[in-house]
Formats: structure tokens, sequence, C-alpha cells
DNA sequence: GTGCTTGCAAACAGTTTGCAGATAG
DNA sequence: CTATCTGCAAACTGTTTGCAAGCAC
């Protein structure tokens, strides 16, 4: 999150571009998200949403999402025990360490080492296109409230 | 996947060990777990183990494997879209390269570095417990497909 | 004005839960 | 014999879909 009204611009500039419609909605959401740096969840977006947008439903919030994930503007991290969240700043694939108390999640500042990716590619005779790694802890505060 | 038997016999000494019942079920499904290097989904043991007891339930399989899961001696891969997969043979972290067109997973053998996890606990504070590394890309077959 | 988008409700899929009857120990 | 386990069905949760009405352009 370096400069969220940048990120803003960012996101907005790609729907005109893309020719999608610059709804009140879409407009609020992708501001949430450039101004986001705690992963939400997209019931955590509603609720934001809802504040400026009391009809709003959360199929819109999805359809938003989905759209700008197609676009390749928003890290969705899926969680089969949880809610998904969501990354509008970072895009692409980056560490992440979560809590398994509070299910915070922060970005990590290191990179995959590169050369682990080749040697998987060479191991697997995959073609590597993508890939996530999440550590799981105990985050200061949790630790604190023990 | 080293030596199912010896692996299957580790499994169910476990569960005789805590005193849990050794139904025919659970027997089944943990020779199966024991004998499969594919990180089966739960819907894939539920057909195989249906085939020697067509009344199997998929409650039953869940129940067994969260025992499982609980006891340390199996590990879950969750997906949000799409059925999680478990991994009887090598129930501790380790890395894996997933196919995107049809869901394919091996185990990587290359270690997650140490020393990333260190650093990753030393930026964020978080005191790491357990980790997930997953490699995304298109298998050899996938690509002769192509 | 046109057709994309919203909001609502219903559908969906994988997993979990509750309970009565079955069975391992 | 008894407490645990199974099988069935219903419930649950997060997400997606369908459609009529609304609104961006």
């Amino acid at each position: 999150m370096a400069d969220p009204q940048a990120r803003f611009e960012e996101l907005v500039n790609k729907l005109r571009e893309r020719e999608y419609r610059l709804t009140p909605q879409r407009v609020a959401l992708m501001r949430l998200l450039a101004a986001s740096d705690g992963h939400p969840s997209a019931s955590h977006l509603y609720d934001r949403l809802q504040e400026q947008f009391p009809t709003t439903s959360p199929g819109t919030i999805y359809k938003t999402l989905n759209l700008l994930k197609d676009l390749d503007e928003v890290l969705e991290l899926g969680f089969s025990d949880d809610d998904n969240r969501y990354d509008g700043n970072k895009p692409y694939p980056h560490p992440h360490v979560i809590c398994v108390r509070c299910r915070k999640i922060m970005d990590l500042e290191v990179g995959m080492a590169q050369n682990l990716l080749q040697e998987a590619a060479q191991q697997s005779g995959f073609q590597i296109v993508s890939h996530r790694l999440d550590l799981y802890g105990i985050c200061p505060d949790c630790q604190d409230r023990e």
C-alpha cells in the first residue's frame, strides 16, 4: 500500500480502458481495496460498502472482485475453512503470514527463491505459472493475549 | 509412499494406541491412504471405499479423515474452489506442484529453506508453527495434450 | 436508448452435524 | 453390555447464478 490514491486511480483506469462501467459501487469498492492492507474478506468489504450503499448485496461484491481478479488487479487468497481474502495492492504472488488465532494476514518482504522455482520445474516437469506461500503462526497480539 | 504396508500399520497402531475402534471402514480407508500417492480427494476415497462397502457414506469418510488429521497422521490440502485433498503418507508440511488443468498434485523433493522461516518470524514477529507452499503449473501430460 | 450492472433470492458444492440403529471391544 | 461408530438426511457456509429493474454511457 505505497500510495492508496495512486493505486485507486490505477484500478479505475483499468476498468475505464476495458470499457467496464464505473458504477458508484465499483468505484467505492476499488477505493476500499486500494486503501486496505489487511487483506479484507468479501464480507468485510460488504460491511464497509454498506455504510455508503445500504442496499449493496454480497453478489455485487463478489462480481466486482471476480472482475478485478480476471483483470489481474486483485489477488485472491482462497481458504477452504474460512472466508477468502483479497489483496488489491499487490495482485501478484507473494508470501504471507497468517495468524491461526485471529486470522490476521500480513505480507512478507521476502522473495520466493527463484532457483527453488527452477528446481521444482526441473524435478516435476511442470511449467510453473504461479505459486503460493503461506506461513501459519501466532501473531504478536495473540502471543500477548496468551 | 516408501512402504504402503508399513505406513498402513503405523496408522492402525496409532488408532489402537489411542483406543479408537478399528472398524472395517476405517481400516479400509487407512489402507487406501497408505497406498495412495496421488493426494486423493474425499470423493475419490468415497468411490473407492464404496467398492468394498457399498453403504459407506461421505460423512464417515470425512469423520475418519478429520480424526486422522487431528492425530497428525493426515495432511489436508484445502482448496476454496475445489475438493480438499489428503496426504496420508507425509502428514507434515511439504511443497507441492499442482496442475491447473487436471488438478494432479505431486510432492516436491525440495525443502523449505529454514532461513526463510526464520527471516519471516523475525520480520513479522509471528511464532511460525506451520506453512504451505503450492506451485501451480501445467503438468507434463497436459503440456502434451496442448 | 441500449445493454451492462445491481440487488435480491434461489441455487450450488463441499463439508459438517444430529440422530437412531449397528457393532467393536 | 455399552460407548463408539456408521449411514442417512438435513443443515451449514461461502460463493455463484438468474433475472427483473435500474442506471452508466
